[in-house]
DNA sequence: CGATCGTTTGACGGTGCTCAATCACCGTGG
DNA sequence: CCACGGTGATTGAGCACCGTCAAACGATCG
């Protein structure tokens, strides 16, 4: 049971080392259901009394140690309870192009149900730990929780809306508008676990961050400089602080190369990204939920 | 029932002569359930009888017409059933920002679950048929119907798959390599749907393409043209035939800017790319899985 | 046939990629 | 204690690619 199949250390010469580690390793003493369903983000409260203490499994992973690797056979889910992760696929040349970023709430290896491989890894930024959901208990843990049902269906919901996030990261011409829509999504990802969405911590490396905005990594380096003169932001490595969120939300909006924006309309601007950064809707009268219910 | 309330069509000048068109119109005969559960391509054979003849509504949308528009409430669920569409997010400065292009068998109006509004809007590029899953029903359906549920889960799972493919896309530095990577994307739902892979008609404009790829209109031309001048591909409007396929594949590869490939990495290059735009892997079973079983 | 939209091509200027050097930070070993 | 190599971050120089503007062409539809 200590060695987890399928899910050891990224395959590194020090690959034995980390093993001796225990990269990867369950906790001793289980979560229970109930809170699995609030780390999805779903309302303990709908869940039964019995169900409630279900048993689910935890595991600890160490930072830089892949909990899924590419191409490997789907035996689980994951729901990420803490720390943070990032979604690789290794091209041919050896580029790592980053994915995705994932932070706590979030489903892990649920892609892979699809084709029944893993479409990419997942390694761990910092230390994190997951739950496991094994896909053999999956319909049935379901079926006899229809909270837990519910959670998992608003989950792989936000998934699909943080990859168009994603999606309009990239799309952006100019790289400091990129850099600056990053920013704002990261800081939209703090406010929502409670913490300052001013100040940031970023746990990955400047060439992860390039990876995914699809530019070179001394473009970042310059890109933070450049918000930094502007005044936006204040980096220190990767500690970044947010000085002018209205700002910041101003030149995330342009689509274009010209860099001066017209302050007129930038007013609205910002409201209509943190809409798209902002899962949780101005306002998030879900009438048909409650109708379910 | 005629009139569907936030699905009507886009917000133009001629909204009302659209709507008189009857844009989007229920069509008289519904599918059934078991239909449906193909459609999304589950295995109808485990559908249950009495299940499996259970009516699904059946919408024809036309083309230009938006399905779903952007901050609306969610509703309703929809399977592509024929057709494509486009998802896109209006940003403030008035430019569309193209979040994917669906295909037949895509889930449409799931991501609205998260926030209980629409995060984005669904345009047809043709004329379109699509499955109605009211959310009300939803759940229930889902429980009534093991096929069903099992099904929904899957196209969800590909749905991320797919849309981690379109991170890949635009990821790449050079326009040229984007455009190739989203033809040999589009190339692989041809062959997904049984058609030719070689032969794609482009349902959408070139800047709807820009777009998606995060790069300028103009630039997408070029790039047409440079593939066709290398001989890759032949370009007339938006009737694309792909000539070499493997060298597209090889293209696509390129993660740096340098144009110039190395021939001889070339053909395992080649065999990573299908991987990536193809869900079912060909056999790169790691020895870490097999440890597992 | 004219109007509108989509596509292509050209010219030019600027952004960002490449290559390269420097510095900071860290754990290791002398 | 400090040299040492390794990694990551920053900055600079040069040039190619691509965004912008502009014009011409083609397609579609009334």
């Amino acid at each position: 049971m200590t060695n987890i199949p399928c899910c050891t250390t990224h395959a590194t010469s020090q690959e034995a080392w980390r093993l001796r580690r225990n990269d990867i390793a369950p906790l001793p003493e289980p979560v229970t259901l109930g809170e699995l369903v609030q780390t999805l983000g779903g309302d303990i409260r709908e869940v039964r009394k019995p169900a409630e203490a279900a048993p689910v499994s935890l595991w600890r992973i160490r930072q830089g140690a892949t909990l899924l690797h590419e191409g490997c056979a789907a035996q689980s889910v994951f729901v990420l309870r803490s720390g943070s992760m990032k979604r690789i696929r290794t091209l041919e040349d050896g580029y790592e192009q980053v994915l995705s970023f994932a932070q706590p709430g979030e489903l892990l290896g649920f892609d892979a149900l699809h084709s029944g491989r893993q479409p990419a890894a997942v390694v761990a930024l910092e230390d994190s730990t997951v739950c496991v959901l094994p896909l053999n208990d999956h319909l049935l843990a379901r079926h006899d929780c229809l909270a837990l049902d519910r959670a998992l269906q608003v989950a792989l919901s936000r998934q699909l809306v943080r990859t168009a996030g994603t999606t309009e990261m990239m799309a952006a011409l100019a790289s400091d508008v990129r850099l600056a829509r990053f920013l704002l999504w990261m800081s939209q990802r703090m406010d929502e676990a409670g913490r300052s969405p001013r100040r940031l911590f970023l746990r990955m490396c400047r060439r992860d961050i390039a990876s995914l905005l699809g530019v070179a990594h001394e473009t970042v380096s310059r890109s933070f400089t450049l918000l930094a003169e502007l005044g936006l932001v204040k980096v220190e490595n990767r500690e970044v602080e947010i000085l002018d969120l209205d700002g910041l939300h101003r030149r995330a909006l342009n689509t274009r190369r010209a860099g001066d924006e017209a302050p007129g309309a930038a007013q609205k601007a910002a409201s209509d990204w943190s809409a798209a950064l902002q899962p949780d809707w101005f306002a998030p009268v879900r009438q048909v939920a409650a109708a379910a219910a």
